[in-house]
RNA sequence: GGUCCGGUAGCUCAGUUGAAUAGAGCAACUGCCUUCUAAGCAGUAGGUCAUUGGUUUGAAUCCAAUCCGGAUCACCA
């Protein structure tokens, strides 16, 4: 599949003939030349120098020989300096490999294999609209699962949605107090944001209340749990519980307004789903677990009715299952929500990507699923991912300081208008067209943004270097892919003509050498639930065919056999920029 | 305090299954548009890879200790 995969066995089967060693593929170490040396794959020797006895010069020499010898169609010649074998690809290989794959759309996608995968993300709580922090999630999972998709496997794209709880209490508590009746279509609010200015008030309102109270004499502790709005939400949840009728009307009301306002959001960034759970149809989940855990004697029940398992063996503590009163907990309602998902679908995998701050709630499930020796229980994964942070330090939502998802995009949207028209080359573009296009530069913008980082780091989110379209952005991808766009418009790569019977010149061979690798990088994507690499890999590819670019010109190429070269290296340039930019969710234009 | 994660250029990040002189982008400075899209290219400058010790032919990468930052350790979700 790649040319260093290519190598290693062979170098293994030469070094088996040559001294009768025998190692495994694993210990040969095979990298791509440094640019400041000759050649295009490195063996590196050290690793059995000591074993053969012999010097590195003289080892690299002979396995080189051998190499080139047994291999004429792979290798043309080799160096040898200090512990490295330099190994020359012949241009013919390289041809071949250009030839094969410059027209394939689907490069690096596997066949199906037959197993489905459970991606859970974007998970949001029905009380206020969506921030910047749920961009990353959303951009993740559906990201992740395009990677998985393209790895050969059935993708399951799932959602929890925390509809029931104190929060959305909250909410409606302070619209039957300062409402009025108000509706999102009466204000001409987007309905998420609607509930969530309510759950401020609520908030504002509280805060008044616990100041009101411990003015009075009161401990904060005291106001905090006396103050009469929150009893009223509290008493509403009871009544929720209870299922009140016009507790749960008003409940049905108001998640329909916030569902309005995050379907708009949802399809504005491109998140979608196959199946949507929500937590008022599973919190009740889990209770024959317990009961199983129990028989099993994995569960073990205190004096006062509560279920606890002890995970103290394994390094951890005690955690109850389920409380005195007979309610099932998070961690168990997840328990009865997993294994609800393994019923419905058996999938291999069940991938959760939630943020780090719940590492230890998804080691302990993944625990306690094996103890119960649950099916699919090894198959959990947390796709943990760290806090989105501003320069300022943390997103506080009492302080203001929270990034509102729709604003973002909004300015995002403006921003990739003002640059483009200032550019001016969007001449002939119609109306729908041109929005086109400012929606995929400002979306791509930011999820490039928010992908290009390893997922389980923080990172740092700076409006100003978000909103830029020079460097390691999506504009500069984008832009690269339009320019070689512009290119085969003027004439197809194609035609009988062999290539390369000239010599690979060093700016097309570094080229061809980093397309020959996407699938590598789509592999370890793949294995480390990692899209960064995939986003890091894209900027390379785009970098190299604009260095090629400024370097050769391929309409004005020396000879036609270098032309027809050209065309199929910048069509195969514009396949994988454009593969690797889909896998990551952001799309390319043909003109910009 | 226990556990987990992180610390690389002024800033944001790659590189972490050990391998040649540690790389990008932004910011700063210098060049390049009568030639395929200059949202580009080339170059200059910028480093105690948190610290100390160890393993190794070889350490940013592995081990140990320490320092700094974060998360978590609820009958909350």
């Amino acid at each position: 599949m790649s040319i260093a995969n290519d190598i290693k066995p062979l170098v293994a089967k030469t070094l088996k003939e040559l001294y009768g060693l025998d190692l495994n593929e694993s210990d040969l170490t095979v990298n791509t030349t440094k640019p400041e040396f000759e050649g295009d794959y490195t063996l590196v020797l050290f690793s059995f120098v000591k074993q053969l006895k012999k010097s590195p010069e003289q080892l690299g020499n002979e396995i080189g020989e051998a190499l080139v010898k047994n291999n004429p169609f792979l290798f043309t010649s080799f160096n040898v300096i200090k512990g490295f074998l330099n190994l020359v690809i012949t241009d013919s290989y390289w041809a071949g490999f250009l030839q094969a794959s410059y027209a394939d759309k689907n490069i690096g996608v596997k066949k199906p294999n037959g197993q489905k995968i459970i991606v859970e993300y974007s998970s949001p709580n029905t009380n206020k609209p969506l921030h910047l922090g749920h961009l990353r999630n959303n951009f993740l999972g559906w990201s992740i699962a395009e990677i998985l998709k393209a790895g050969g496997y059935e993708v399951v794209k799932t959602c929890i949605v925390n509809d029931r709880g104190i929060h959305i209490c909250k909410s409606m508590i302070a619209w039957q107090l300062f409402a009025n009746g108000e509706t999102p279509a009466g204000t001409g609010k987007k309905g998420d944001h609607f509930v969530g200015d309510y759950y401020v008030k609520f908030n504002n309102e509280y805060k008044k209340q616990v100041d009101e109270l411990t003015a009075r004499g009161m401990t904060k502790e005291e106001a905090e749990k006396e103050a009469p709005i929150m009893k009223a939400a509290q008493q509403m949840l009871v009544d929720w519980e209870a299922g009140k009728p016009d507790v749960i009307d008003l409940w049905k009301k108001m998640n329909g307004w916030v569902y309005e306002g995050f379907d708009i959001t949802y399809k504005r960034i491109g998140s979608d789903f196959g199946k949507t759970y929500y937590e008022s149809d599973t919190y009740l989940l889990g209770k024959d677990i317990v009961k199983q855990g129990l028989e099993k004697n994995v569960f073990f029940r205190k004096d006062d009715g509560s279920v606890w398992i002890d995970l103290t063996t394994d390094g951890l503590d005690e955690k109850v299952v389920m409380r005195k009163d007979g309610t099932s907990v998070y961690i168990t309602q997840d328990l009865g929500l997993a294994e609800q998902k393994q019923k419905e679908y058996h999938p291999k995998e069940s991938i959760y990507v939630v943020g780090d701050e719940q590492n230890y709630h998804f080691k302990v499930l993944k625990l306690m699923a094996q103890k119960l020796q649950m099916p699919g229980a090894d198959g959990i994964y947390h796709l943990s991912y760290g806090m989105v942070e501003l320069p300022t330090g943390k997103m506080k939502s009492r302080e203001g300081t929270v990034v509102d998802a729709d604003d973002l995009l909004d300015e995002m949207f403006k921003e990739a208008e003002k640059k483009t028209k200032e550019q001016g080359k969007t001449e002939g573009f119609s109306k729908e067209e041109l929005k086109e296009l400012y929606d995929m530069i400002s979306l791509g913008g930011l999820k490039f943004f928010l992908l290009r980082v390893e997922p389980k780091k923080r990172m740092v989110f700076n409006p100003e270097e978000s909103i830029d379209l020079h460097g390691f952005t999506a504009t500069f991808i984008q832009y690269t892919h339009a320019r070689i766009k512009s290119i085969l418009r003027k004439e197809k790569a194609g035609g009988n003509i062999q290539p390369a019977k000239e010599r690979l010149l060093p700016k097309e061979k570094e080229l061809i050498v980093l397309l020959e690798q996407y699938p590598v990088i789509l592999d370890q994507a793949l294995q480390e639930h990692n899209p960064s690499v995939i986003a890091t890999y894209a900027f390379n590819a785009a970098k190299t065919f604009n260095t090629f670019y400024t370097e050769h010109s391929v309409m004005n190429a020396e000879s036609d056999e270098k032309k027809q070269l050209r065309l199929q290296l910048s069509e195969l340039a514009a396949n994988v920029i454009a593969s690797a930019m889909t896998l990551l969710g952001i799309r390319v234009p043909e003109r910009m």
